[in-house]
Formats: structure tokens, sequence, C-alpha cells
DNA sequence: TACTTAATGCAAATGCATTTGCAAGTGCAT
DNA sequence: ATGCACTTGCAAATGCATTTGCATTAAGTA
């Protein structure tokens, strides 16, 4: 049965606290905060089980290694934001028009990705 | 100086007859007709120099090891799509609107990725 | 045709992100 | 408070995609 260790918890709460897409490496320099002996290993281990737990979610951006937010915003359809100054990952709230004019005949659509670049707020400041 | 080999000959030919970004074991696959002894290490010594060169210009969905494709494609503004049965990438002409609303106060976008996923012509068929 | 040296094939080596073995640590049911 | 077995930390091991060393092959020029 699974346990609630203080690695756990402080995992969750960096996810709750903030509200963008985190990698392994980010996740596990804030919970550090809380938890200073946290180990990377650790670290993905509980997000692997957390996402067995349907408790996170995987996002893939083209090119670079695999964040997780919280399954519950990944429910609400949205896409992403990628700072190229500070490399972090905001989510966008909701979707554009069109998408299936862009399809050639014959093809079908079940999904799609949309990422967009540039810097954000606090870089831009 | 560059020398014209016919292993270099056989990968233009890959990329100009095939119209969609292409993984270096495709074009292995796919040059091997031409020249049987290709080998996996000379796509690759072979693609970066034609992305240096540039010749081709690498193309990055989430979560997979980068494609390439012509860079005069790459020069018209286009996305992608993925065929969630073949697993082959395609062009998609044209783009959409009302990307820039979809950005929070304070965020500038420099640049956009759309990648649409369903099943090919071929694959619905 | 002969020569110089870039390019190739093959196998071994890298570089990363991610995973795993194992001994020690620690929830939590009793 | 005790004990079982899930978790953790640490280091070593994986799994891939990609790169590289080296002996050999073969462009392209003289």
């Amino acid at each position: 049965m699974q346990r609630q260790t203080s690695q756990r918890t402080a995992i969750e709460t960096v996810f709750r606290a903030t509200k963008r897409p985190l990698a392994p490496q980010e996740i596990l320099d804030a919970a550090r905060d809380e938890v200073p002996t946290l180990n990377l290993a650790t670290v993905y281990r509980t997000l692997k089980r957390m996402v067995e737990d349907r408790f996170l979610h995987p996002v893939e951006l083209p090119g670079e290694p695999a964040r997780y937010e919280l399954q519950e915003a990944a429910d609400k359809h949205h896409h992403h934001f990628r700072c190229g100054t500070c490399d972090s990952v905001f989510d966008l709230k909701g979707c554009v028009n069109g998408l299936s004019k862009l399809l050639p005949a014959g093809f079908h659509m079940s999904g799609h990705d949309i990422v967009i670049y540039g810097d954000c707020r606090a870089c831009n400041a």
C-alpha cells in the first residue's frame, strides 16, 4: 500500500503551488526547500507513480524531455508557451479555430498540439 | 573539399523524391535501395553536413527524435501532421489565425509550432 | 594513371535522460 | 512500541539516439 512520505508530500506541494509544467530537475530544486535530501531518482520514481495514479500528466515539447503537470490541468484542453529566456513552460488557456482546414484530403484529425515560443512576462520586464 | 559520393547522392535523391520530413532510419531504409551498403553512421554524418550547408532543416516533434526536411520546404512557413498508424510525418500548408489571443498579458510571441495528430490518407483507406 | 585525402563501414564509445539494485530509513497497521 | 514491507539515497546500470576512431575505399585533380 502507498505511503505518505515527506518527499512525496513535498513534490505534491510543488505541483499545487507552481501552476505550470515542471521538469524533473525543476521539481527537485523546488522540493528540496522542504526536503533537502531529496534525490533525483526519487523524483523520477514518484513522477512515474503519480502518472500511473493519474495525479500527473506528461507534457512533451519538441526536442526536449518531458515535463509534468497536474492531471486536472490537463483535463481542460489547453496549449503551452515556452520562454526562450528562462526556459519555463506555461499553460495557455483556449485554442484556435480552423485547424481542420490545414488537413489534406483523406487525412483525419484526432488531436493537436500547439506550442508558442517567446518571452514570458518576467523575462520581458 | 566536399566530394560527391554515391551515398550522398542517394540521400539527396531520397529527400527530393519523398516530400515529407524523414527520420535517420527512414532515410537509411530508402537510400539502401540505391546503395545497399549504406550505414546509419554515414546517414548521421551526412545529415549533419547537410544541415550545416543549409540543404536540410531539422524538424522536432514532441517526444521523438528529430526528422529532417529540405531547407527550401522549411523556408515556407508550415506545420506538421503525424500519422498515428504509420508514424509518418507530413507537411501541412498554411497556418491559423488568433494564436496571439492565447497569450497572457506581458508575454511576447516570437514563433509557434503546430502538430496535428491522426491518420493519413493511406492509413485511412 | 597515380596520388592525396575526404568519405565510408564497422564497432566501440558518448551523452543524456531515466531506471534499478541494494542497504538503510521510516510509514503505519497492530 | 514493534515489525513488516514500502521508500529512499546513492551509485551503478540502462536504453536510445547520436558520434567517433580507425583502417579501408574511392573522389577528383595533377
